[in-house]
DNA sequence: ATGATGGCTGACAACGTTGTCATGACTACA
DNA sequence: TGTAGTCATGACAACGTTGTCAGCCATCAT
């Protein structure tokens, strides 16, 4: 009959091709016999296919080791999906980022999304040419860690509907939801702490102050000193630190100065680090106090171990990620902040007493 | 002039919709009054265009804030690219894995080439269904952290000459690019620095048996141990262990055993960790000998540093962007398994004496 | 027997782009 | 003045898919 005619005719012509150029729905079609349409639905999984004709394509498309293209279907159904959405991060291999990163990826990985990540290294160039990538190839949403003085630039998607999310910072220039910790409420911490523990002598290292969330952290340990009745005109601000080493020796030069602080607040992983070489290379490790702001691996295998502010960078891209979704989904509500509270950790660094005290007792 | 009253029409029709659907090429053509086939060959920077023609080209497009639509390109030059590959790692998160992710992503980037990350997390399954959702979208190359006992099931695609190359661990069941650590050869660097300072009780703490790269440890550090006239029949083996608390477990199951071990070996970080919080806990830190595999953040702050067999993660990710581009660019080579060599980086945990020995002088 | 219903199925256009090719205008040279 | 050559340009088809719609067949109530 017809049918057979046809697959004998039409695999003639696809067939022959097995192994070098990738099968389309015409071959799979060609294959089982049936119409192109018909293999759209099967492996749509939708329904209105008989069970025997189901069979038979599911049967060529494996036979052809088909694959659907999910490109060539996302321009079709043009204004829809494409199951991908960038995520831009200040480094991949940063281990807050990453986290955040895996977080977005186990919430968006249940709904068949996949993830374009992409490191900034703090450059606003690159975050324009990032974003413009990401819109080359029509991600559904945007994750952005800004670092641009003005996220104005994503306007226009923004109004198109794009749905998107800043994290860690908020946006400058535009309406749009974020998810930051409270970078001030979490230094306040630390900061009263340490005044809990009988410090007056405190000093501030920060991280460069461009970043909005070190200005954030800054104003935070202030606020907390002068509730404290602490002059903060007096109080050593060592900024623009953005590594270790810069960290390292910024700690030496407040620890060499006149009136060296009994305790550091450090405002950022990298910094922490650095405070703790300097302090450990001048024996002072187990008699200035320090806290820092971010957790870290091994933190309380130090001597003494790390007291920190730590972020929760999990429940960061959790929430992130459920954001997109919800605008995904339609959500038109305002844009909005959502805050994820940091947690000071205690670990001994943090309530080392500042001398002429009795040491803590916890 | 007839131009301007095309201008006049079509803008009407199509600027309408500014801020609403996502412009396309016809709408930046009807505004610069031209042909589509312009706009794209301005787009693209193809030659053959006067600069009149583009200025008013590229305002347009400026005014609509159009974005080619890479989808929709590579669909039409089918066959072709669509700048992105997929990559699998064990854990986005996972350190060694982003810092591969992150030097992949620079020699990737020049190229214009966006990464897709994804988990495995140990789950051969997903592994399947990962690298099935990659090709759907059409990657350029695949580059994997193979899991599954076999990766036969990438065969259909690589022989369509689709660009693999594994990292981390050599495939099975399928000829393609690696690009892997010594991972005997570390191993067995690490035995043989513990011997060569004195230790002949030496325990071996490992990794799940079904990772191939634990079990090349495995092997290089027991063929060191013979090569040394050591009875491999007598050395504690303790494996499976692919967390901390496992690993801390087993360290002190071994230094409460009736004839302890006098120096560890200890197959990954996380068992690293997990050993030297064992350590730590029975206050034999600073007796008991300690190698691991895979260096990591503030090893030299432990007390003492953690001597390690360092794998370099950043020259893994560039060899294998490398490889991955070579054969996006056609190269037809035989495919071949590249190896990264490791590094003993020694700072005081391996240089530990065994009892009745004088400590050691570096 | 008749018409209506409903289940399967495929032809066709369209998504946004680019490769191919034809066209028309202009230049250069005989 | 004619002819070949160059250059800029756009019409058109096609990439692989899916939404729309029409057609076919069997079933069922009248």
């Amino acid at each position: 009959m017809m049918k057979d005619e046809v697959v004998t005719t039409m695999s003639n012509r696809y067939q022959a091709e097995v192994g070098k150029s990738r099968p389309t729905m015409r071959h799979v079609a060609a294959l089982a016999g049936v119409g192109i349409k018909t293999v759209s639905r099967v492996m749509n999984n939708e329904p209105g296919v008989s069970e025997a004709t189901r069979l038979r394509v599911v049967g060529a498309s494996q036979q052809l080791n088909y694959q659907l293209d999910m490109a060539a279907g996302s321009l079709r159904r043009s204004g829809r999906q494409t199951l991908s959405v960038g995520l831009l991060l200040p480094s991949v291999s940063n281990p807050f980022s990453s986290e955040i990163h895996r977080a977005m990826e186990d919430a968006l990985s249940v709904r068949g999304i996949a993830v374009f990540a992409a490191s900034l290294d703090d450059d606003p160039e690159r975050e324009k040419a990032l974003v413009a990538a990401f819109l080359g190839r029509r991600v559904d949403g945007l994750v952005l860690t800004p670092i641009a003085r003005s996220q104005a630039y994503v306007i226009p998607e923004h109004s198109r509907d794009l749905p998107t999310v800043f994290i860690d910072r908020e946006p400058v220039g535009v309406e749009a939801d974020a998810v930051v910790t409270d970078n001030a409420a979490g230094a306040a911490k630390a900061a009263a702490h340490l005044i809990s523990r009988g410090h007056r002598k405190l000093a501030y290292l920060g991280d460069r102050t461009d970043i909005q969330t070190a200005r954030e952290r800054r104003r935070g340990f202030l606020e907390s000193l002068a509730a404290a009745g602490i002059a903060t005109s007096a109080v050593p601000i060592r900024e623009g630190l953005h590594d270790e080493e810069s960290a390292r020796q910024a700690t030496r030069g407040l620890l060499g100065s006149d009136d060296p602080p009994t305790a550091i607040f450090s405002s950022q992983n990298l910094v922490t680090f650095g405070a703790m070489r300097g302090l450990k290379e001048l024996n002072a490790n187990k008699r200035i106090a320090l806290v820092g702001f971010d957790d870290f691996a091994l933190a309380d295998m130090m001597d003494p171990g790390i007291t920190v502010v730590a972020q929760h960078p999990e429940r960061i891209g959790k929430l992130a990620a459920e954001r997109i979704l919800a605008r995904i989904d339609g959500d038109q509500s305002a844009p909005q902040t959502y805050v994820v509270p940091s947690e000071l950790i205690v670990r001994g660094s943090g309530e080392l007493a500042p001398p002429g005290l009795p040491a803590p007792h916890l």
